[in-house]
DNA sequence: TAGGTTTACGCAATCGATTGCGTAGATGCA
DNA sequence: TGCATCTACGCAATCGATTGCGTAAACCTA
């Protein structure tokens, strides 16, 4: 057995289809349409050529194949904030997804710099990617300006609905009536001062929960007086700092609605330092239902996002939108009330 | 004001450089140079195709480029399991650093299917992509063969650590420490029945605990008996499921030294389900601090990685490799014990 | 066996950006 | 003014895969 030395000499130069080709005894465009499975070629010479390809370790050039084809099967998604586990989860979803599609995703976290966004929209514009997934509410005014303008782009948004756009498909679901269904079983477990800690302000998911909150009072004759609204955020840390004005509240309330399962955590957690319990002395609801929610003591009062089938359809959508010339539209996909102890009346 | 109406007419062809050379009366490889910051170009004419180019709406053909320059700017993230919330936050890290580096990223979420990294191994070794980044301790086989054959690759791994492999670079903490030291601080709260709940006993991570917790164990003359190793696995199910084992056990363990935090969640609320109370009745300690280890109840007593760290260094690493002669290299970051109430003698 | 059809494959152009080399014009110096 | 030098730019080849079109050989029919 020879002892191979690490040389640049040694380093062989990466194999192309016209070396795939000389090794086989046939041409490039045989060996083109031998690996696509194309027509008119035998089966014998199919063969050979797979296994020439096969034993030079050769894969075709992404590259130069996106080049010629004006296509690359690549989908970018981008995410406002993967430290939140929604996005995650979508995320692995939508990554098995584009792969059995045959797509692959890249990805931009447009947390620190939603400016950065911009240089991929100029790529998709480019024709350097094929579409772009968006998990927010958050869309390059870029692509604004071509939408406006009437250009039909392959654009997705999921898991945040579009509040007044058009011309993009989505993938949502009815965050109003998902706030409203939370909000109404509080009430009819007879929680008479149901508060909301709402997210922020200009988030779209933000909003619709809470005019959900506000739609399912009203219809319960009970107050969303303004004091019942407490103005927080999404993470953890929004929850525990909004515990402090929660308990201090004259009338405290008897339930709260929270606008997702993060500030959820924060409060209960928050809450009982300070020596309340929950569901007993507050009930407590969140929305997303994260996997902690779970193991939270108690477990946690929310509503089940499909995120997987979120991830799937606006794939496929996505998928279709690049490859037919199927139209835009909306798809609204039914959530689930989940009751844990959190909310229950003892 | 024309009032645009989409029609195919109106799709206006993606430009290319040729469009923005004539736009500009220059030549593409003006525009190419101007566009780059490249030498003999005035600084007029580079006002001019600049201008030109935007007002085109131009961006350079990313893959046009790659196959030109045989370098593509794109590192790809191998992602065991994005469930795992160790993971999404080290890939936002990932990202951002990459972004700043000029690269962007693919990701491949191997949970489902591990056959599915051969594929972009390929495109690794056939140019398509500069580099890979590993997130665990698995690597596909192909890269093993070529490294076994001397060949230099542009891989880094980094959370998992390398524990018999030479020719990757590597970012990790040491794995065997990090255990000892929670293991060392719940023998010297005073806890004497010290149990461990194990992780996949083949990840890497999780031999490498188990042997921490033994070193510690035998350091302070505590026994490490195998009734006192329990296994299961890193998910939130595989803690419930032990705590049912671990609460039937004769001389039930005062401590518990889970593999890491999510199994360490599951544990406790099963525990504490079934009436125990942590820590007065039993202690419990993790591996990881995910954000959620703050609002369990009780906190939950962990190590925290440096993952932000570790992102970017890997990051940086794999440029080097990329671009440069960088040799391969271990890095081994320090880690923090982070003490909180579940691990507390009352 | 002549003429027509089919089969299996090769030739060469093409995608868009980059870059070594060549060159026209401007500038400098004597 | 004559010649060398430099500046700013263009020409054309190149990267690797794909595909319309052309064609030699095999096959069929009358």
């Amino acid at each position: 057995m020879p002892k191979r030395k690490p040389t640049i000499a040694n380093e062989a130069r990466i194999p192309t289809m016209a070396d795939i080709a000389r090794i086989a005894g046939v041409s490039a465009s045989t060996v083109s349409r031998a690996l696509a499975g194309l027509p008119p070629i035998t089966e014998e010479t199919r063969q050979r050529v797979a296994q020439a390809a096969k034993e030079a370790g050769y894969a075709v050039n992404r590259h130069a194949r996106s080049l010629r084809l004006k296509r690359s099967r690549l989908m970018l998604v981008l995410i406002p904030n993967l430290a939140n586990p929604n996005f995650p989860d979508l995320l692995m979803h939508i990554d098995q997804a584009a792969y059995d599609c045959g797509y692959d995703i890249m990805i931009a976290h447009i947390a620190v710099d939603p400016h950065r966004s911009d240089r991929y929209v100029d790529e998709l514009l480019a024709g350097s990617i094929d579409g772009v997934l968006l998990t927010s509410n958050y869309c390059p005014p870029r692509i604004l300006e071509c939408i406006a303008a009437g250009r039909r782009m392959p654009i997705v948004r999921t898991l945040s609905p579009t509040p007044n756009l058009d011309g993009i498909s989505g993938v949502q679901i009815d965050e109003v009536k998902a706030a409203y269904d939370v909000v109404d079983h509080l009430a009819k477990q007879g929680y008479k001062r149901i508060a909301h800690l709402g997210g922020p302000p200009k988030e779209a998911v933000a909003i619709a929960r809470k005019q959900g909150w506000k739609l399912a009072l009203a219809d319960h004759g009970l107050p969303s007086s303004r004091d019942l609204f407490i103005q927080a955020g999404f993470r953890i840390e929004d929850g525990r700092q909004a515990a402090a004005r929660i308990s201090g509240m004259p009338p405290r309330p008897d339930a709260i609605f929270c606008s997702n399962d993060e500030s959820a955590y924060g409060l209960i957690a928050a809450l009982k330092e300070q020596g309340l319990r929950v569901p007993q002395d507050i009930a407590v609801a969140g929305f997303d239902d994260l996997s902690f929610s779970n193991v939270m003591d108690p477990p946690l009062t929310t509503v089940r996002l499909p995120r997987r089938d979120m991830a799937e359809l606006s794939v496929r959508k996505l998928k279709a939108l690049i490859e037919d010339e199927t139209e835009n539209d909306i798809t609204v996909l039914a959530h689930e009330l989940v009751v844990r102890a959190s909310s229950l009346k003892t």
